[in-house]
DNA sequence: TAGATTGTTAATCGATTAACAATC
DNA sequence: TAGATTGTTAATCGATTAACAATC
């Protein structure tokens, strides 16, 4: 039996799903069809179906999907079952900033360290957890297992720090330096560039605007 | 002529040209080939060829790109030739780490004000800008010309102050919070939903996993 | 001019949507 | 059973890659 890759583009769209069916288990709703779902989400049920059929047969005909059974095989199928200890590379604002995010504890990502390099933070406290110098991070990661390390470090550290972490066995960087790391392929990197981000949307103001000077071109039609 | 829509995948590629450009120029640089550069990007050459051509030719049979120009022109494109003034509404951890986010600044990301519903944070200056009070805002974009807003409150309160957002003419947002924005069409929402990006981490360890796991059926193939 | 490399058309590949038989 | 809705195959659409003539 294959393992059939799934698309990029599937996995993206899991979390959606998986947050709205949350939603719905908040209403109290039991069962929902693709197509009913498809109006909410503004997707059509047909993605909804191919999509969940990559990992199986999910719904029952002429009923729908029972959303608490779904929800619940999605999470599975996202890891959510299982715990993540992560560390914080980076105590910066940003690095701080996610440190606090408690939403994160509740889906089994478990903060156990955070680490930077300016003497100046040694030992402040955030959410419980004291900010380590980074030399000592070598010896941590032989001590703790950590799967997750989420780089918030500045570029130009950022690079020699993934190294480091590759090196002493984590298996997965979350990034938001402003760089693309060359990890080994069974080393998992979840991009977040934040100023790529902002750049789209100022593309798209740029866009709309342009179009939009041209409304009297229109007229002409 | 027609403006011909160019698809959502090539504009989400322009940010990294324009990132390993920039780098180019800093490594002095003058001129590259797509072949040249997709080498360093890890991408094809007929795709940054085709992506660059959507939206003009910009470089010269037989010589290639010039760097400089390139980069300009791609950031005309991303409308980084204009100032464009920005507020924060959501003062907690991540909205003060984004506000400090000196980088944005230098891509004519200009930050007007920074917004919240504490009273707490009242006054509080984050990089020389006082926070304000929530209610103070219908006010003060009548007073100044914002575009963009960067949303970083809690769900539960970015749905409605999105819409007062909205209706003070605010044209973008950059939205934080894990709801999906029912925005007019003139309005542009581009969303980061860290907890979807790293649920999709998630997804890739976990699958990785389970694929080594199965390394010992590998063996009997 | 000869060599290099673009701009662009054509071919391929993959993802989305539509359709419908299977089945609860 | 009849109606509803899935799972899945087939058709369409769009994006990526390959190829090459145009041209610097």
């Amino acid at each position: 039996m294959e393992a059939k890759e799934i698309s990029k583009a599937v996995i993206k769209r899991l979390p959606r799903y998986y947050r709205y069916l949350g939603e719905l288990i908040e209403e109290n709703v039991e069962r929902i069809s693709s197509g009913d779902l498809s109006k909410k989400m503004h997707v059509t049920a047909s993605q909804i179906r191919q999509d969940l059929n990559n990992f199986g047969g999910f719904g029952q005909q002429g009923y729908g999907y029972n959303v608490h059974y779904l929800y619940m095989e999605i999470g599975k199928i996202l890891g959510l079952d299982t715990i993540h200890p992560m560390i914080i590379v980076g105590a910066g604002n940003l690095g701080q900033a996610l440190a606090n995010y408690s939403d994160f504890e509740k889906r089994g990502f478990r903060l156990v360290g955070i680490f930077d390099v300016n003497p100046v933070l040694e030992g402040i406290s955030v959410r419980g957890i004291g900010i380590q110098m980074i030399n000592t991070l070598p010896e941590f990661l032989k001590e703790n297992p950590v799967e997750i390390a989420i780089l918030t470090l500045p570029k130009h550290k950022a690079k020699e720090m993934a190294n480091v972490l590759i090196k002493n066995g984590v298996k997965a960087i979350w990034n938001f330096a402003h760089i693309d790391l060359d990890a080994p392929e069974d080393v998992i990197v979840e991009n977040v560039h934040l100023s790529e981000s902002l750049m789209t949307l100022s593309y798209n103001l740029s866009q709309y605007r342009k179009e939009h000077v041209e409304e009297k071109k229109e007229t002409e039609n």
